[in-house]
DNA sequence: CTTGACCATGGACCGCGCTCCAAGGTTTAC
DNA sequence: GTAAACCTTGGAGCGCGGTCCATGGTCAAG
């Protein structure tokens, strides 16, 4: 049993961090102190792992959520994990094509630039982000 | 000259936007009417075109702020506003590496689950997002 | 038995980019 | 002349994932 304290340093986080996912019902003590202390187990620190994971595949606070849910429900199947986990992908996939469509659109923009000390009325990246949004490339 | 509502149709915002850019100092109207109405010119839609497409390539409205500042800036040149693009293409390649950390750890998780209909105690995918991130790979 | 480190609660606040609302004035169309 | 559509200001609220603070109780070391 840890206090707090020693739960965030174990896992890698603030106890205002576990105080926040116990708001959120993510985590909660296994028992506390008669004295009001929050007392946590090795159960605790496996599920704080799994959402500092979670969080690093992309998954958001309430997704994780619902994946403890289905951890915890006897009717749920390993599929329904999976399937999380694939619309999960796809979002991300998504926020990848985004991404990379400003990444070639900054490269334009710094390939079509002299980037010498000519004044700034004359730079091409600034008159190239004016330009109509709608309008056809070039 | 256009009213706000006008203005915010061509450029594909909503008013409240309009004065929220207002605010932030972004946009401000060419001229008022005696009533208080905001009036537009052509300018004022270039700039706002240029708020757009500056997000779309990344941007923040605090860096928009900053190349807007150059644009004015007599001092500036060219080379500024290139080395703000570059800054920001820096920063876009951490975020994508970031995502493509993500898709391959989801990737992972997908391809080590049967997503069959076994019981979710036994769901590869819940057991790997149990385990230390900090230990080394398996 | 005091000092310092730790813990409790409740609530405010951050950044970011809007979005929505209320209460009222103005303009336009018929 | 009236109704609809538009405009004004000021301020609150949202989603997200925390972070920080004040105030006060608890515990371990010396």
């Amino acid at each position: 049993m840890f206090t707090i304290g020693r739960l965030a340093t174990v896992a890698g986080v603030t106890p205002d961090t576990l105080r926040f996912y116990e708001r959120e019902r993510l985590v909660s003590p296994a028992a506390k102190t008669p004295a009001g202390y929050r007392l946590y187990d090795a159960g605790s620190l496996r599920r704080v792992r799994f959402i500092r994971t979670a969080q690093h595949c992309g998954f958001s606070l309430a997704e994780i959520h619902e994946l403890l849910k289905l951890r915890q429900d006897g009717e749920a199947c390993c599929a329904d994990v999976r399937s999380l986990a694939i619309q999960k992908k796809l979002r991300v996939e998504q926020k990848l094509r985004t991404l990379q469509a400003m990444s070639s659109a900054l490269d334009d923009l710094i390939r079509g630039c002299e980037g010498d000390g000519s004044r700034t009325d004359d730079c091409s990246i600034l008159h190239a982000l004016e330009r109509d949004p709608e309008a056809g490339a070039t």
